[in-house]
DNA sequence: GCCAACGTTGGC
DNA sequence: GCCAACGTTGGC
């Protein structure tokens, strides 16, 4: 059946509009202190908070408090990735549940990720709240994404030019809808399958 | 623990 | 506004 006059076009206009829906969230699921602090937090941290939601505090790049500031909108997805530890990779989907307010870690001088140039009249850093939806089925590592990646550079794949390897270092990244599907897609093959 | 890549800072 | 120095990220 084809799509209703409303659904078309919201389909529509959010792609001649190129919203962003889908996005990768970086976070260490590994111990790691930081100032005094342990900054560990994977999936299933996430998965003991009350309701399964947390806020994503502690965003200290312009880039990426940009996308969660401006263009993360309540009922997209994310997908949870874990950094900085020894199985890097995506482990899970998160949704956005909250929009962008004021990351309140930038005042604390005992969090790690105070920032003494934010005042509390003109706050730099936001954040937004994040629910667990799923684990993937199966862990989506680096290794087979960078291989991927690889490949699809030379076929025009859809991985061609993810941002987990074209903008490595952002925390918070934009993952269009091809990228998105294909993910999910390789949750169906064995790991390696794909590749 | 190393270090490449890259973002930020600050002198000029 | 340039760019060298410095700091951070994050894979390995």
């Amino acid at each position: 059946m084809p799509l209703r006059g409303a659904e078309c076009q919201e389909k529509q206009d959010s792609k001649t509009r190129g919203t962003i829906h889908k996005w990768l969230m970086k976070s260490e699921p590994e111990s790691r202190i930081e100032k005094g602090v342990d900054v560990k937090f994977g999936i299933e941290d996430l998965k003991k908070e009350p309701d399964q939601t947390a806020c994503w505090d502690g965003v200290r790049n312009y880039q990426a408090r940009n996308f969660m500031r401006d263009q993360m909108k309540n009922g997209q997805l994310a997908f949870f990735y874990h950094s900085n530890c020894k199985n890097p990779g995506i482990a899970g989907i998160v949704e956005i549940v909250k929009e962008s307010y004021v990351d309140y870690t930038q005042f604390d001088k005992a969090d790690p990720h105070y920032d003494s140039g934010a005042k509390k009249d003109n706050p730099k850093w936001f954040m937004v709240d994040v629910k667990f939806v799923r684990m993937m089925k199966r862990f989506i590592s680096l290794q087979e994404l960078k291989t991927l990646y690889q490949n699809h550079k030379s076929s025009g794949g859809p991985l061609k030019s993810i941002a987990l390897f074209t903008s490595a270092r952002l925390s918070v990244q934009p993952v269009t809808e091809d990228e998105f599907d294909f993910i999910c897609s390789l949750e169906d093959k064995p790991d390696g399958d794909a590749c």
